[in-house]
RNA sequence: GGGUGAGUGGUGGAAUGGCAUACACGACAGACUUAAAAUCUGUUGGCCGCAAGGUCUUGAGGGUUCAACUCCCUCCUCACCCACCA
C-alpha cells in the first residue's frame, strides 16, 4: 500500500545521502582553519527514551539554518551532545534496577539514530556527554573555581522532605502536598546545602540584557522580571524598650507615616527572641510551626488566607515617634528583602486584608486626587500616586516627589539608607541524589571543609551502588566513596555526598564543544575566544529563564577569572514554540505523541522536515496534523516530477545555462514573467531566512514558484518543455528548498547534472534587473473600497494615472454624482479617490 | 494578582498602514481508469442575486487616517511563564 502511493524513492535516496554527507565530512569543522565562522548551537537534550515530532522541531530548524549558512559561505560549526545527568534515569533505576548510566547511554544511541534518520547532521567528533567523567571533571573544576572566589558557599535551606522515605523530594515529586512514591504528607526540613552566589552578578546580569540586541524581547523581559530589581529604603526601626533595631525594606517610603504595624516572616530570627517567656509565646510558636510545615508549593499560593499573631513587641516610627506593634504574618517571605516589612494597610492590598482581619488601624497618607479617601468607606487599598496627607512637613507634596524627599530625609537623619533589592536568589545547586556530578568537597574533623585539589579531579561517581526503593541517594551508603583521606592533613575524612544540579552541567557545555577532547583544561581559551559568542542559539522558550541566566552567570564568572574574553555567551537567540496535539503540549505523559519513525517510513524524512517547517511561524506554538504531512509529501512529488520532465534534466540539459540565460531578460514575455517570479522568490526566501527564520512563508513562496512553473509548461504552445527560464526556475526551486529537504534536493541536484554536493554550491543571488517590471497593476479605490484595477506602464506620471483612474468605467458610477475632493496615488500600488 | 503573547474562512495560517483570506489542508465537482489509488483541472468566507454585480466580514465597542487585521483607548476570551516581591 505504501509502495503504491510512493511518489519518489525516498528510502534509497535518504540513506544514500546521509552516508554521503558523513563520508564527505560535510558537518565536520576544523576550529583552527576557517574563514567565516558561524557557530550554530541547538540546546542539547536530556536523553529520553524516544524523540517525538515535537522535539524534532528544534533540531530541524537548527539543521536548516546550518545548511543555509553553509550555502552562504560560512564555516558552520554545529555540534551536539547530551545533558545526561538527571532525576528520570535515577527514578527508572530505582524502579527497574537498570543502572542510570546504562539506560542513559542506550537512550543516547537511540537519539543519535533518530537525528540521522531525520537528516539532522552534526559534527559528532565533538559530542559531549555530561555524565561522563571527562566532562564532569570540568564541571567540578568550575565548582572549585567558584569556591575559590567565595562564590560557592553552604547555608541552611528548606527542602521538601518525605518523613517515611527519609528523602528529599523535588517539587515535581510532590503531588497534592504528598510524596508521589508513598503518599506520606510532605514536611519542610532545613538542610545545609551548597549555593552559587549568582546574586553577586545580579546587577550585571540585568544591565547586560541591554547588550542582547538579537534576543527575543519576551525572553529579555522574563529575565528582567526574574532578576526583579527594585530600589527603595532600608529602615532601621528602634525596638521599643531595647537597644536592638529591626531592618525593614520598602519601595514605598512615601507611605512611612501610614505604617500601622510591622510584619515579620515566620522564619525571621527575631521572632523567637521577641516572644521568649512572654504570654504571646505559645500562640506565636504554634503559628510559626504551622506556617513552616506548609510546603513551598502551598505557601506560594496567593489565595491562602492571611494569618498572623502579635509578638507583644513594638518599634518606634522614627518620623513621628509612634509605637508600632510587631506581628508575625504568613505572607512575608524570609527570602526577599529583610524578611520584615512596615505594613501600610491604606496603600497595600495585602496589608489592608491583614489589617481588616486583625482589626488593626488603617491610616490614609496619600490621597486620591480624583476622589478623597475615607478610611471607613475603603474596600481596598489605594495603591496609586497622589497627594501626601497626614505626613507632617511632606503634606501637600506629590507622592512621586516625596518618595525621593523622604529617602533623602532618612539618610540625613540616619534613620535608614537607600538600597537596591533583587528578587533573584542565590542558586541552590545541592541535590541529594546519585545521578549527578559529585560536589568536590571533603570534610575533615581537623581541617574542616576542604576542597578537592584540582589534580585529584574528577571525583568519580562510584558505579557499583545499590538503588533503594525509598529513593535515598546510594552515595551515602557507598563506603568506598564516602571515606577518604583529607588532602591537607592526610587524616581520616568524608566526602560530600550531594551532587550538583544538572543546570550546572548545561551552563558551560557550549565552551567544551570547541575543544572536546582536551584533558588538561576545560577548553582552549584562544580558540574559544575566536568561536564564541555563539552566533545562533536555538531552543525551547521554556529555558528562557533558568538555563539562559545560569549560562550568562557562568560566562561572566569565567570572564572575571580570565578564562574567556567575552561576557555574554549567546549573540542571537531563537526560541521556538512547542508542537501541540489535540490542543495540548505533545508529551509522553499526556499520551499524545507522534513518532517520527513511522512517518519517516511512510513518507520519508524530507516530508516530515518540510511539514514541520511549514506548520506555522516557528516561534509560535503549532498544532500537529497528520493530514498536513500528506500535503508536504504531495508537494515534494510535484517538485520531483518537475525535475524529471522539465528541461535540463539528464541529457537534455544545456551545460552552460547560467552563462547563457541569466544574462538578460528572457526571450519572450512569458520568460520575463517567470524570471520575475524566480527572482522575487529568491529575494523572498532569502529575506525570510535572514530576517527571523520565517520558514513557513519561505516554503509557500517556493510553492508558488513551482505552481507558476507548471503553468508556464502547460502554456508552452510548441509542446516543448519550455525554455531557459523554466530550467532556471527548476534549478532555483531545488536550491531554495535544499536547507529544508536536503536529501531530495541532493538527488535532484545530481539529476540536473551537478557533480558536487548542493551544500557546496552557493546560495543563489537575485537579479534586480529581472525583478523590474515594465507594467504595474494598480488598484483603484473610491473612498477606500476597491472598485477597479488598471495596468500602468512604469514611469507614468501621477497626473496621468489620476486621469485614467477617474475616467475608468467601473469607477464612474461611484463618483459621478459627487465632487472629487482628493486623489491619493501610492506609486506602483493604488489610487484612492475621495469623493 | 503580576508579566508576556495571542484572537483572521470548516482547519493550519498569510498580509504589520495600501486589493483581507496568499500558501497548504479539508470539502465538492470533473478528467484519466473496468475500478480504486496516484495524478491533473475547476469551485470553495457569509448574505442577496439566474447573472453582472452588490453588500457584510479579521474577538466586542470607540478613536486617529484619504486608507486600519495592522496604530491609539476601553472591554472580553484564551495560552504560557511567574506568583503574597513589601
Amino acid at each position: 500500500m505504501i509502495e503504491d502511493t510512493r511518489q519518489y524513492p525516498f528510502n534509497e535516496i535518504e540513506s544514500k545521502w546521509q552516508e554521503y554527507w558523513r563520508q564527505m565530512r560535510l558537518f565536520n569543522v576544523d576550529t583552527k582553519e576557517y574563514k567565516n565562522k558561524y557557530y550554530c548551537l541547538m540546546m542539547f537534550p536530556y536523553p529520553s527514551a524516544a524523540l517525538h515530532v515535537g522535539h524534532g522541531r528544534n533540531y530541524i530548524i537548527g539543521d536548516a539554518v546550518a545548511r543555509y549558512k553553509m550555502m552562504r559561505g560560512y564555516d558552520v560549526l554545529t555540534p551536539m551532545g547530551f545533558d545526561a545527568f538527571g532525576l528520570p534515569a535515577e527514578n527508572a533505576a530505582i524502579k527497574s534496577g537498570v543502572h542510570p548510566e546504562t539506560s542513559t547511554l542506550n537512550n543516547i544511541s537511540t537519539m543519535r539514530r533518530q537525528f540521522s534518520q531525520w537528516g539532522v547532521e552534526y559534527d559528532w567528533d565533538r559530542e559531549v556527554v555530561s555524565c561522563l567523567p571527562d566532562y564532569y571533571k570540568w564541571t567540578q573544576w568550575i565548582f572549585l573555581k567558584l569556591y575559590g572566589k567565595g562564590l560557592a558557599y553552604k547555608k541552611k535551606a528548606f527542602v521538601n522532605w518525605c518523613p517515611s522515605c527519609k528523602t528529599v523530594l523535588a517539587n515535581e515529586q510532590v503531588v497534592d502536598n504528598a510524596c508521589e512514591r508513598c503518599s506520606t504528607e510532605v514536611t519542610q526540613k532545613d538542610l545545609e546545602q551548597w549555593f552559587f552566589k549568582i546574586t553577586h552578578y545580579a546587577d550585571r546580569l540585568l544591565k547586560d540584557i541591554g547588550k542582547l540586541t538579537e534576543w527575543p524581547e519576551r525572553v529579555k523581559t522574563m529575565q528582567c522580571n526574574w532578576i526583579g530589581k527594585s530600589e527603595g529604603v532600608e529602615i532601621d526601626f528602634k525596638i521599643d524598650g531595647s537597644s536592638d533595631t529591626l531592618k525593614c525594606f520598602t519601595t514605598r517610603i512615601d507611605t512611612i507615616f501610614g505604617a500601622t504595624f510591622i510584619a515579620l516572616a515566620p522564619e525571621h530570627p527575631l521572632v523567637e527572641k521577641f516572644v521568649k517567656g512572654s504570654k504571646e509565646e505559645k500562640a506565636v510558636a504554634e503559628l510559626v510551626r504551622k506556617m513552616r510545615d506548609e510546603s513551598k508549593i502551598e505557601r506560594s499560593d496567593a489565595n491562602v488566607e492571611k494569618e498572623g499573631a502579635f509578638t507583644g513587641k513594638y518599634v518606634i516610627n522614627p518620623v513621628n515617634g509612634k509605637k508600632v506593634p510587631i506581628w508575625v504574618a504568613n505572607y512575608i517571605l524570609m527570602e526577599y528583602g529583610t524578611g520584615a516589612i512596615m505594613a501600610v494597610p491604606a496603600h497595600d492590598q495585602r496589608d489592608f486584608e491583614f489589617a481588616k482581619k486583625y482589626k488593626l488601624p488603617i491610616e490614609v497618607v496619600i490621597d486620591d486626587p480624583k476622589s478623597p479617601l475615607k478610611v471607613e468607606a475603603m474596600k481596598e487599598a489605594y495603591m496609586g500616586e497622589g497627594i501626601m496627607a497626614n505626613s507632617a512637613q511632606f503634606n501637600g507634596l506629590d507622592s512621586s516627589v516625596s518618595i525621593t524627599k523622604i529617602a533623602e530625609f532618612f539618610e540625613e537623619k540616619g534613620y535608614g539608607k537607600r538600597t537596591t533589592q533583587y528578587k533573584l536568589r542565590d542558586w541552590l545547586i545541592s541535590r541529594q541524589r546519585y545521578w549527578g556530578a559529585p560536589i568536590p568537597i571533603i570534610y575533615c574533623n581537623k581541617c574542616g571543609v576542604v576542597p578537592v585539589p584540582e589534580k585529584d579531579l574528577p571525583v568519580l561517581l562510584p558505579k557499583n551502588v545499590e538503588f533503594r526503593p525509598t529513593g535515598e541517594s546510594p552515595l551515602k551508603f557507598s563506603e568506598s566513596f564516602v571515606n577518604t583521606k583529607c588532602p591537607k592533613c592526610g587524616g581520616q575524612a568524608t566526602r560530600e555526598t550531594d551532587t550538583m544540579d544538572t543546570f550546572v552541567d548545561s551552563s558551560w557545555y557550549y565552551l567544551r564543544y570547541i575543544t572536546p577532547k582536551l584533558d588538561q583544561k576545560p577548553f582552549d581559551a584562544e580558540l574559544v575566544n575566536k568561536w564564541l559568542p555563539v552566533d545562533q542559539y536555538i531552543g525551547g522558550v521554556e529555558h528562557a529563564i533558568l538555563h539562559l541566566l545560569y549560562s550568562r552567570f557562568i560566562t561572566k564568572f569565567l570572564k572575571d577569572i580570565g578564562c574567556v574574553g567575552f561576557d555574554e555567551p549567546f549573540k542571537n537567540l531563537f526560541t521556538q514554540g512547542m508542537i501541540t496535539k489535540n490542543g495540548i503540549k505533545m508529551s509522553k505523559s499526556k499520551g499524545n505523541t507522534v513518532s517520527p519513525d513511522d512517518l519517516i517510513a511512510s513518507y520519508g524524512a524530507d516530508t516530515v522536515r518540510l511539514y514541520t517547517l511549514f506548520i506555522g511561524p516557528p516561534e509560535k506554538d503549532a498544532e500537529w496534523s497528520d493530514r498536513g504531512v500528506e500535503g508536504a509529501y504531495r508537494f515534494l512529488g510535484r517538485v520531483w516530477r518537475l525535475v524529471e520532465k522539465g528541461p535540463g534534466s539528464r541529457v537534455s540539459r544545456p551545460a552552460d545555462i547560467e552563462g547563457r540565460d541569466r544574462q538578460g531578460p528572457g526571450k519572450d514575455k512569458e520568460d520575463a514573467t517567470l524570471r520575475r517570479k524566480i527572482h522575487s522568490t529568491i529575494k523572498k526566501v532569502t529575506e525570510d531566512l535572514d530576517g527571523g527564520f520565517h520558514f513557513n512563508t519561505a516554503i509557500s513562496a517556493v510553492m508558488e514558484l513551482v505552481n507558476e512553473t507548471y503553468d508556464r509548461l502547460a502554456q508552452s504552445t510548441d509542446g516543448s518543455s519550455g525554455g531557459g527560464a523554466v530550467a532556471e526556475a527548476i534549478e532555483t526551486v531545488v536550491m531554495l528548498l535544499s536547507p529544508f529537504v536536503p536529501h531530495i534536493a541532493e538527488e535532484m541536484w545530481q539529476k540536473l547534472g551537478k557533480k558536487n554536493s548542493i551544500f557546496r554550491a552557493s546560495w543563489p543571488p537575485y537579479d534586480e534587473k529581472a525583478l523590474a517590471a515594465d507594467v504595474f497593476t494598480m488598484v483603484i479605490q473610491v473612498n477606500g473600497r476597491m472598485r477597479s484595477k488598471i495596468d500602468v506602464p512604469a514611469g507614468m506620471k501621477d497626473d496621468k494615472i489620476k486621469e485614467i483612474a477617474l475616467s475608468d468605467p467601473k469607477v464612474q458610477p461611484f463618483i459621478k454624482d459627487k465632487t472629487v475632493r482628493q486623489v491619493v496615488v501610492v506609486p506602483k500600488k493604488l489610487v484612492n479617490i475621495v469623493a
